[in-house]
DNA sequence: ATTCCCATGTAATTAGTTACATGATTCG
DNA sequence: CGAATCATGTAACTAATTACATGGGAAT
């Protein structure tokens, strides 16, 4: 129910084509929320019906033409709305929670040598979190209004990763296994 | 793909009818993986098809007959299995990181009051783990092979807690709102 | 009387993933 | 010559949510 929010965020900073959208979404807004071209598309036309966006058609040379969506004033208000109803808690799902919790009938040194490899992702994920803030927000006393919801987020995922190294690590050293 | 391997964990643990793992998936194993009563019986039923569980009627007077579920030797090695499969990381979807990215465009006083809501919920929470860990694990340096699983998952819970606070008192810092 | 706990399911719908499909241009 | 980028979709399938359905016993 709100990947039509997330797009509609996405088209209110900036109108885009699908094919925008789908490399958004594997950038910045992907970070905190996933989506694939095809599920975009599909949602686009729904919500394009819905009168919350409107595409017109742009004519390239030597490209594919494409379809640029720009968000109405329906989609204006349905955003506001949106923005002020109670947001449900997403329920956790962690695969690699479970292999830990059940590291007694799995094969031990398969799952911490996992442990291992989501770590490393953890330190380059935050690496480019570290070097995206550095290139943005050089100077973060200096972050205005309009930047300060994306500072934001880059901080959550930030902080989120930096659990996360430290969470491989507690298990790691729990079972003994934090020499390389 | 993983409820099933979730389950597995869980009867492996202990047996248990699809009410018993309902109430586990509203409890301990819920807090990293969550699942409806509805979900959990159709699971069940093609676990059991595939051998990987199976049941024996209980009668009981009184209250209603149960099924009650045990893991296989087949369900053991298809967790064998799975527990030494490369865990892919899970795509984050976090509809008020949306809502905060949106802060321009949406109610800033009804977002920031939904941060406030979500910041007690995750208070909250961290008691439930911090008053779960004094009363299963009141020694961390007396921790068993076997429990230590169990346990590094409830530490996870409690630093992911924690996280969730800082992230909504950065947020309500830099609104200038964090006073109550 | 009403609500909560025990206990198990089916049916309908929505959301999301995976696979398939096409075709031009640009870069190495 | 092959891979990547640009550009848009359809089709089939799986997973998950929401709603519906039943019924006894215990506690307030």
């Amino acid at each position: 129910m709100a990947l039509e929010h997330a797009i509609l965020v996405s088209l209110a900073e900036k109108t885009a084509s699908g094919y925008d959208l789908a490399r958004r979404f594997d950038a910045s807004i992907g970070h905190f929320w996933k989506a694939s071209h095809q599920q975009i598309y599909k949602v686009l036309g729904r919500m394009e019906s819905d009168k919350w966006v409107e595409a017109h058609l742009v004519e390239q040379s030597g490209r594919p033409d494409k379809k640029v969506y720009a968000i109405t004033g329906e989609g204006r208000d349905e955003l506001l709305r949106w923005s002020s109803t109670p947001t449900p808690i997403e329920p956790t799902r962690s695969e690699i929670a479970v292999k830990v919790r059940g590291l007694p009938f799995g094969d031990r040194e398969a799952v911490l040598s996992d442990v291992r490899t989501r770590r490393e992702a953890h330190v380059a994920q935050l690496a480019y979190y570290e070097a995206s803030a550095a290139k943005h927000y050089p100077d973060p006393s200096a972050i205005g209004e309009d930047e300060l919801g994306a500072y934001l987020v880059l901080r959550a995922g930030f902080m989120q990763e930096q659990t996360g190294i430290a969470w491989c690590d507690e298990i790691l050293q729990a079972f003994g296994a934090d020499e390389r």
